[in-house]
DNA sequence: ACTCTGCTAAGAGGA
């Protein structure tokens, strides 16, 4: 094929659909496309016409096979990775004789054959000789296409490839003095420099970067501050006062912490230098694999049956504790082994036959762990992989090499930075606390007294309600959603306002279950089922709960990028009233790029980076964030950036920016609706510096003596019960014929502990005075050992507490055998601990398979966030006695333990174990060592007497026998 | 002093 109409055919029929997307991201029609790739189609048939041949003469070699294409070549010897247009082997026609493996480089750009056009294709020369012992190298090609073809030769050369290696090295010496990993306590001691800068006024007034390049010096090289070869610096920073500086400077330098944390605990970069075992018991590859199935771009492998088996590997206590699903969809790098390895080489690529020929990503691990099915880049779907032969295989978890959520955090930062109207307005809000004037929006809203009586409005209680009109009204606002006052209701309501009021809306949240479940709420409703209102779900396909598949990008766009549609493709973005997708997926999607809504709603906005949450602000008009900052706040890794408050959100630092005092005491739920407009605009809202807050503080979930509880600790009185049902909520308990079903337990501490009298709703049970009730401390280093060699344990922690995983257990079995009756379900009780080794204590307890059947679920807090049960049951843990010796004294090590559970003295972590419950919360630990915790302290304080059961020694001593039986 | 979710990736070329 080498004629241009034919390769003009090939292109729309095969390779059109394929770019279709990219097309729209760039804003260029298919005619205008295809126009301008008209010569270069002409210039290609020309080449191939020149070079496919075999009479012409015109030409530098003859092709005598097509190696790969677009193959990739990695080099643990130079530490490069490459890849290559194309590979051919070649005759030369120069010297007949000469035969050889040539890289092809095309190029679209004028003929400049400029120094780094040369220098890669030397060093492609250099990778392929020392990828695979059977090639060698010696020559390279530049194809130009742009007006006529010409082929330019490169030969290899050993002087312009040191020189560029020392290069490189001295850019990596650079790059990394920044990177000092020891610890910093202070993050004003970082070292944060973009490349040297280069002063040159042509160059740098051209470039995009020079606001970004601009603020870094000036913030972080202030050594050049004053000279005047960087006035250039001063002017394109010249719109930022001081407190935009300080504010760029500090997040900056956070984000940079957080990071370096994060690629730290990136175990995957050293494949490089791992034996495969290593690797293996490192949980970052898989090695001795044979390939028994292959079908285009999917293989199956299988380990061989010599090989330890991963199942042995990935264990703790002899129980299998790893999760093989947090691998699948990891990224991989698939290389071909030396046949019995392990003997003779230590190094990665030294025992590698052809080393990282194909990447992929894992799809599925067999239940057996024994087969792995991979999906390998449509690119390397023909390097030569062979099933069923003896050729033994590898794969390494490849993460990203560059951290793109990040990346994704500091363009945010930097975008708010720059000299435009949007990023002004935002900066005088989110740094200055500067609120618009009035803090009204352009929004046309019909009567208040219209909208109360829509049917949306309908099922909403009067907070709520004035939550929806006064947003729809308002530029920025925050809604203050206290656990169960219906924050999702309240945001489908007024994603529906927004759109029968023909007004645009971006749902976000920072994860995709948060996002999901506002949709699935808003998919329910009558305006989406009859279609009055339509909505898109942006994002990764796996990552979509199924149930909103019809609704989902991928989905809905698939027949236009089928049938190469364009326009409907661009129509469809343009004018879709409601789009959602998470907040950091805002950053990757042309979408976005394009368009600009009417109003974002941002949820959870406590729980996201102030980094994070600036995305979808940058593409809306007018925003709220609904949150509260009583519940936990941004997951950030490292210590110092957290103390010096990189986990404080958008929504916390707007609050903060009024007195949050103020906002609990106007929270009036009383407000009569003939007097609502007047209560929006005038002095009974809660306007200060004209943020509008609107709290919702009237809850669905907690019956009142668990409210009380968490009003006392956390929310100062101001949660309300909506009505008399959910107040005197208790677990109900059929009497069987035998009497009451807790007779039984009349002089265990179990009676009290299960009773579903309302005022015991709330129990402690004190273990105060039982010596078996002590934390544990899994000792990871026997915990987790292969042949000798200590494994990595980040994933499942190390603070347990034994007795309390029992008493649990029995807790569990005796609310089962009462109130079953009465309708109770195993799927009604959450488990509840802070720590996550004694999540995974508790589920080996329960037994995997026990607590999979029943729904049975056991949690760590933080995955308990934004869900509740009837009956919460919250094991602390902690608990500091002395242990080796059962007569001694039982004394507190308080001191020690204070200092450090940094989890149990987060008070918005034990707020939201408090208020997962509906109609029961049982709270296990030990007094004596909790009241040292400053929010322990409060519960404890805030609790009756009556509500303590405090374990005695006859109370517990055949617990440790107790196994889970007849529990249903 | 132990809590964990986001993210396709790299190359494409000009001065």
């Amino acid at each position: 094929m080498t004629d241009a109409h034919q390769i003009e055919e090939y292109f729309r029929k095969i390779l059109l659909p394929t770019i279709i997307f990219n097309l729209y991201e760039i804003g260029t029609s298919i005619n205008d496309f295809i126009t301008a790739i008209q010569p270069y189609i002409k210039s290609v048939s020309k080449w191939l016409t020149q070079y496919l041949d075999k009479n012409s003469k015109s030409k530098l070699f003859n092709i005598d096979k097509i190696e790969g294409i677009e193959p990739s070549v990695w080099s643990n010897l130079y530490g490069l990775i490459g890849k290559m247009d194309i590979l051919v082997s070649i005759s030369q026609l120069v010297n007949k004789y000469t035969r050889g493996i040539v890289p092809l480089e095309l190029k679209t750009g004028r003929h400049s054959c400029s120094n780094s056009h040369m220098a890669q294709l030397i060093l492609y020369t250099y990778l392929i000789s020392a990828s695979n012992k059977n090639m060698k190298s010696n020559n390279g090609y530049l194809i130009y296409l742009k007006d006529e073809p010409k082929t330019i030769l490169v030969p290899s050369n050993e002087h312009v490839f040191r020189d560029l290696m020392i290069s490189r090295n001295e850019f990596i010496q650079y790059v990394h003095q920044f990177e000092d990993v020891k610890e910093i306590s202070n993050p004003d001691e970082l070292l944060i420099k973009g490349p040297l800068p280069i002063v040159n006024e042509r160059i740098c007034n051209n470039c995009e970067r020079l606001p970004d390049c601009s603020l870094i010096l000036k913030c972080f090289d202030s050594k050049y501050m004053g000279d005047q070869k960087f006035n250039l610096a001063d002017e394109s920073t010249a719109h930022l006062d001081e407190s935009d500086m300080q504010f760029f400077k500090k997040t900056i330098s956070l984000l940079e912490l957080e990071k370096r944390h994060q690629s730290n605990n990136d175990m995957s970069e050293h494949f490089w230098n791992f034996s495969s075992e290593k690797c293996e018991s490192s949980l970052i590859g898989l090695s001795k694999m044979q390939i028994i199935r292959m079908d285009s771009g999917f293989v199956t492998f299988k380990r061989s049956s010599k090989a330890p088996m991963p199942s042995k590997l990935f264990t703790l206590n002899k129980k299998q504790i790893v999760n093989y699903s947090q691998f699948e969809g990891r990224r991989v790098v698939l290389s071909e082994e030396i046949a019995d390895s392990t003997k003779m080489f230590n190094v990665y690529g030294m025992y590698c036959k052809r080393l990282c020929i194909a990447e992929g990503y894992v799809k599925k691990f067999s239940e057996d762990l024994q087969f792995i099915d991979v999906f390998l880049n449509d690119d390397d779907n023909n390097v030569g992989l062979e099933s069923g032969s003896n050729k033994i295989y590898r794969l390494d978890f490849l993460n990203n090499q560059t951290n793109k959520v990040m990346a994704i955090n500091f363009s945010n930062i930097l975008r708010l930075m720059i000299l435009d109207d949007k990023s002004r307005e935002l900066r005088d809000i989110i740094i200055r606390g500067r609120f618009p004037s009035h803090n009204t929006n352009t929004c046309i809203v019909p009567s208040i007294s219209n909208l109360f009586n829509s049917s949306f409005l309908s099922n909403l209680n009067g907070q709520q309600k004035r939550a929806v009109i006064g947003v729809l009204r308002t530029k920025c606002s925050l809604i203050y959603g206290s656990p169960g006052s219906g924050k999702t209701q309240t945001i489908v309501a007024l994603v529906q306002a927004l759109a029968k009021l023909g007004y645009s809306t971006l749902v976000t949240s920072f994860t995709h279950v948060a996002v999901d479940n506002i949709l699935l709420k808003l998919m329910q409703t009558d305006s989406v089922q009859s279609k009055e209102i339509d909505f898109v779900r942006i994002g990764q396909k796996s990552r979509i709960n199924p149930d909103l598949k019809e609704y989902s990008d991928y989905h809905r766009i698939e027949k236009w990028l089928e049938n190469g549609d364009l326009s409907s493709l661009e129509s469809f973005y343009n004018n879709i009233p409601i789009v959602a997708s998470t907040c950091l997926g805002v950053a990757s999607h042309p979408l976005f790029f394009k368009r600009t809504f009417d109003f974002c709603i941002l949820d959870e906005a406590s729980q996201v980076f102030l980094a994070t949450s600036l995305g979808p602000l940058f593409v809306a008009k007018n925003f709220v964030l609904v949150g509260d900052q009583k519940q936990l706040p941004p997951v950030c890794g490292n210590r110092v950036a957290r103390q010096h408050g990189l986990d404080e959100s958008l929504f916390y630092r707007l609050l903060t920016f009024c007195d949050s005092n103020n906002v609990l005491a106007n929270s009036d739920p009383d407000v009569a609706f003939e007097r609502f407009e007047d209560y929006l605009i005038n002095k009974n809202s809660v306007t200060i510096d004209s943020v509008r807050i609107f709290p919702l503080f009237i809850q669905y979930r907690m019956n009142r003596v668990i409210m009380e509880l968490s009003n006392n600790i956390t929310y100062a009185g101001k949660l309300r019960c909506a009505n008399k049902n959910v107040e005197l909520a208790t677990l109900r308990c059929f009497l069987s014929e035998k009497g009451d079903p807790t007779g039984s337990f009349e002089k265990s501490y179990l009676r009290k502990a299960i009773s579903s009298n309302l005022d015991d709703s709330v129990i402690f049970i004190d273990t105060d005075r039982v010596v078996n009730a002590c934390e544990n401390v899994s000792d990871s280093q026997t915990d987790l050992q292969v042949d000798g060699e200590i494994v990595s344990n980040k994933n499942c922690g190390y603070v347990y507490n034994d007795f309390e995983a029992h008493l649990i257990v029995q807790l569990t079995q005796t609310l089962m055998a009462v109130y079953q009756k009465g309708g109770l379900t195993l799927s009604d009780i959450g488990v509840i601990s802070p720590f996550k080794r004694q999540v995974i204590h508790l589920r080996e307890l329960f037994g995997e398979e026990f607590v999979k059947q029943y729904k049975l679920e056991i949690n760590t807090v933080d995955q308990y966030q934004g869900r509740d049960k009837e009956v919460i049951i919250y094991s602390c843990v902690k608990s500091y006695f002395k242990n080796d010796d059962d007569n001694s004294p039982k004394l507190p090590n308080s001191a020690i333990g204070v200092v450090f559970s940094e989890l149990l003295k987060d008070e918005r972590r034990l707020n939201v174990a408090v208020t997962r419950a509906k109609k029961k919360l049982i709270i296990i630990g030990n007094r004596s060592s909790l009241k040292h915790y400053s929010p322990f302290q409060k519960l404890l304080t805030s609790m009756q007497p009556h509500q303590f059961v405090k374990l005695c020694e006859h109370n517990y001593d055949d617990l440790l026998d107790t196994l889970p039986k007849n529990l249903n």
